[in-house]
DNA sequence: CGAGCTTTTGAATTCCTTCAAGACTCGTGG
DNA sequence: CCACGAGTCTTGAAGGAATTCAAAAGCTCG
């Protein structure tokens, strides 16, 4: 099935949070079309600002454009957590999809540009695209695995390690998705947000960053995070090494 | 797109965990055959034992016919955290799809029989049956929704409602999917899964279970779980309410 | 330049885990 | 049929981990 792909096309937008459609590429015959049609009326989102909210009913879909996104979920009790970061070319708003109403509250991190993406171009993606449809599939589990790993990490990971492996797979992710990242990068989440990313509060949130930042791993500081000991940081942290994803069956 | 629709078919299978297809209805021409091609050679596995383990290469992907599977991840430390519960009709094992190696230890909790799916059904099943692709796309992203809740709960809520939150949103899966259900139904989970999936301890889980007996909102005994104050468990929990599924856009 | 948000730290408290031990259950083999 | 052992359930008590409360200092943006 892969053999017969003479010209390909590069494409630098992913689909679905955390993965990134860069290394894959399609037979030329899916066209970038494909991806045109997925595309709808702009739409800027400023910093603090709500997307929407959860509850909402017919939430739209969005693919991000440029800045950070977060989606998280409030509990009676009033606490927050926070489920997924997205990073630009994610697209924003899937979960709910299957719901007359809004599964999570989109914020907005930074600045942010997204596109609105109608709900009928999933209906012609599926009719008329089905390898584009096996990758949104597949893009979907994939943000599955994430979820568990968080879940993983939330329920059954001390504060210390949680945090570093949270901020890893943000590292992991930023350095894939955007161009000129060294070790060193904006990371635009207060102490709160990553508290309530990591299940903890914020109080304990510093803490964890304190001891992380003292054993010399990564630091913190003015919005700016630095990654001073990567393999350091990733043994510290245990967290199982991504396995490359495996389009086989498409 | 949904006003042509003539004759109906219902089927009784649901596609990937927590989701019930039995409230959906397929156009004729999609045909039950859709299913078919699905099934492939079936499997037995004893209660106990493992049908795959995290990390293994090229896991395979199931139809669990009877029995009920839970799917979970070992840390490093060796902690373990059970991320779904599998019942009857439920695909399993799909988000390994999109990785070379599993993403989780599917093990049986009880006696189980299961339908090995081939990867290439998958594939047939996009390229001609785009309804039901689009069907499978949308239980993966209720299943999304599933596990941000369940990350809520255990990142945001304390113990015993967290507990009271799990066992509800078992009870709610059990009498959509089981037949002749009511308040009371086995559970085939001890409570050292129970604190496994909750992410607490096995005695702390014990306690839980207690305080939800005492107050007599529901009991757990010799494997049977009974819920005596239904509204009353629904509202000490405080999970929020599912809302019914949308497939317009298919 | 001041208000509000964020970061930081200490101290008290609460929640949860770990440890330990006894009771119970269930399947197995004598 | 009973005894045994492994796994499960249950409870108490001690210790540890994380939260809450409180307060001060730093930052940022209008």
């Amino acid at each position: 099935m892969h053999d017969d792909i003479q010209e390909r096309r590069q494409f630098t937008v992913s689909i679905a949070s955390s993965v990134l459609f860069a290394g894959l590429q399609f037979h030329d015959g899916d066209r970038l079309s494909n991806f045109e049609l997925m595309s709808g009326p702009q739409r800027l989102c400023s910093k603090g600002h709500f997307l929407s909210h959860e509850g909402e009913p017919r939430p739209d879909l969005y693919l991000l454009r440029s800045g950070w996104l977060c989606c998280s979920i409030t509990t009676p009790a009033g606490d927050r957590q926070i489920t997924t970061i997205h990073l630009p070319g994610d697209l924003v708003g899937m979960p709910s999809i299957a719901r007359e109403v809004a599964a999570e509250t989109i914020s907005a991190l930074t600045d942010c540009v997204v596109d609105i993406i109608p709900l009928e171009a999933f209906a012609v993606a599926f009719r008329q695209h089905p390898r584009l449809a096996a990758l949104l599939y597949m893009s979907a589990q994939e943000e599955r695995v994430r979820l568990i790993h968080q879940l993983t990490l939330v329920g059954r990971v001390h504060s210390v390690k949680r945090m570093a492996a949270f901020l890893l797979s943000i590292y992991h992710r930023v350095r894939v998705n955007v161009a000129g990242v060294d070790d060193s990068f904006a990371l635009p989440l207060t102490q709160q947000d990553l508290g309530d990313a990591t299940g903890m509060s914020v109080v304990h949130a510093n803490r964890a960053l304190r001891i992380l930042r003292e054993r010399g791993y990564a630091s913190l500081q003015k919005g700016t995070l630095t990654v001073h000991d990567y393999p350091g940081l990733v043994t510290f942290a245990g967290s199982p090494a991504d396995s490359k994803r495996s389009t086989a069956w498409i």
